[in-house]
DNA sequence: CCCGAATCTGCGGGTTTCCGCACGTTGATT
DNA sequence: AATCAACGTGCGGAAACCCGCAGATTCGGG
């Protein structure tokens, strides 16, 4: 049994080693990458479907190597190991996870124990393991208050980029008054709406406002901006100088 | 002579501890902490003038815990160790290191020889050691093309808030045209400023797009908003209810 | 003392946001 | 077939934003 370890921090890495090594004594090749893309390389060159990622890398980060490596073998065990529960990060991997595969998710703050117990019901169990802590954010995801629609994370994303109303519309295929209705039941589930009774003083840019709630609130991240703005400096390469209707 | 390590992984904790012991044989006991509380905590109760201080930490980081402890002492020699060279770090530090302290800034990506010397120059010899990567941000930052003023920090740090306006110049004592002017000032440098030539599709929202350039240089992060969140509600709560001129 | 340079301020107007009101389409449920 | 929820669209208007133009203020030199 082979195993890939993609994890950039050598310390990290270095530990993840010994934690595989002792939690796996069925795995006779611990393979190592420091980033995202020579992840993606091993994996391929060694049939490697056990693979334990990081997130938070670069060059390519956690969620697009998984997503590459996904692509290529569908059945590849994947446990994720990351500092941090937000939902950018849920929602990227829930987003690419393939029907049936196998993969977990644990905090690096987690036990030893936690980790071994992981590290042996994904790879060898194929079950899928996930911390409580990022449970507990799928399923306000999927469910009630703070869950978005995923047109609704689209305008978020676009005016956290900076987008105008009117670009958005022309890059989503939407009229204007479209766009305008999801950023209103955007402010509204953000909890950024201000009825102005009386004192009509708005104290809040509602745009500015919601990108900045969401950062706090970490529904998005450094990383997810850093993909949209690449996304979308290749869309208007090819569609921004469009035809103006 | 003592040495606080204030660092919340362990496995970095543990790699610090190695370090400081080999290179400083004349350093008799160590000090570990694993949050910026904890080290203000055992920075007062023992008398520990040298410190090596991890950036991103909670509760509390290490630029708060760093300020109480220089508050209380400001000779204390402090080396912050940190993953990342982005400016709202650099630019935090230096508003707080008091005149003629020593201290010091290393990546965590840096050799063991690089930070064994670093160690050895603050806390032995008392100079300010500063990695060459972040180097450049200071220079740049005191300088020329991406150097902002303190007030245009200011107004950039408010739009990120999502403050209006009106607001922002209600809470800095400006009229409204001097903090537009100051955007436009942002604007300009940010490199976000569409001369509208020929074609007047205006394909950003400047006050957007602004705080989104900032955030993808790392002029502005996530823990210097929730520090800025934390002011905001502050000042909120007491002047944000005066009366309207 | 007068001269820039930097900053603050008011005015005016073009553009963009924000949002209530109203109506049509789609698709799933009963 | 009827209904209901979700989504897309147009119209119109109040507020906010962006910014050129121009007049004040401050402050450090020559």
């Amino acid at each position: 049994m082979k195993v890939l370890i993609v994890e950039d921090d050598p310390l990290h890495r270095a530990y993840l080693g010994e934690a595989v090594r002792g939690a796996l004594p069925e795995c006779n090749t611990v393979l190592e990458a420091a980033d995202g893309l020579a992840g993606e390389r091993l994996a391929r060159e060694h049939i490697s479907d056990r693979v334990v990622m990081d997130l938070q890398m670069s060059p390519r980060n956690g969620i697009e190597a998984a997503r590459t490596i996904w692509r290529e073998r569908p059945d590849t065990r994947i446990l994720f190991w990351s500092n941090y529960a937000d939902e950018a990060n849920v929602r990227g991997i829930s987003r690419i996870v393939p029907p049936g595969a196998a993969y977990g998710y644990v905090l690096k703050s987690a036990s030893d124990e936690r980790l071994r117990l992981a590290l042996r019901s994904v790879f060898i169990e194929d079950q899928c393991v996930i911390d409580r802590e990022v449970r507990g954010l799928q399923q306000k995801s999927a469910g009630a208050v703070s869950g978005f629609t995923d047109s609704e994370y689209e305008v978020l994303i676009d005016i956290a980029l900076g987008l105008t109303d009117r670009t958005i519309a022309r890059r989503r295929n939407l009229s204007l008054r479209s766009v305008q209705n999801r950023l209103q039941q955007l402010y509204e589930k953000l909890g950024v709406y201000q009825p102005n009774d009386g004192d009509p003083e708005a104290r809040f840019n509602l745009r500015s406002r919601a990108v900045t709630v969401s950062l706090l609130r970490k529904l998005v991240n450094h990383t997810a901006l850093e993909r949209a703005e690449m996304d979308l400096a290749r869309w208007l390469e090819r569609d921004g100088h469009g035809p103006k209707p």
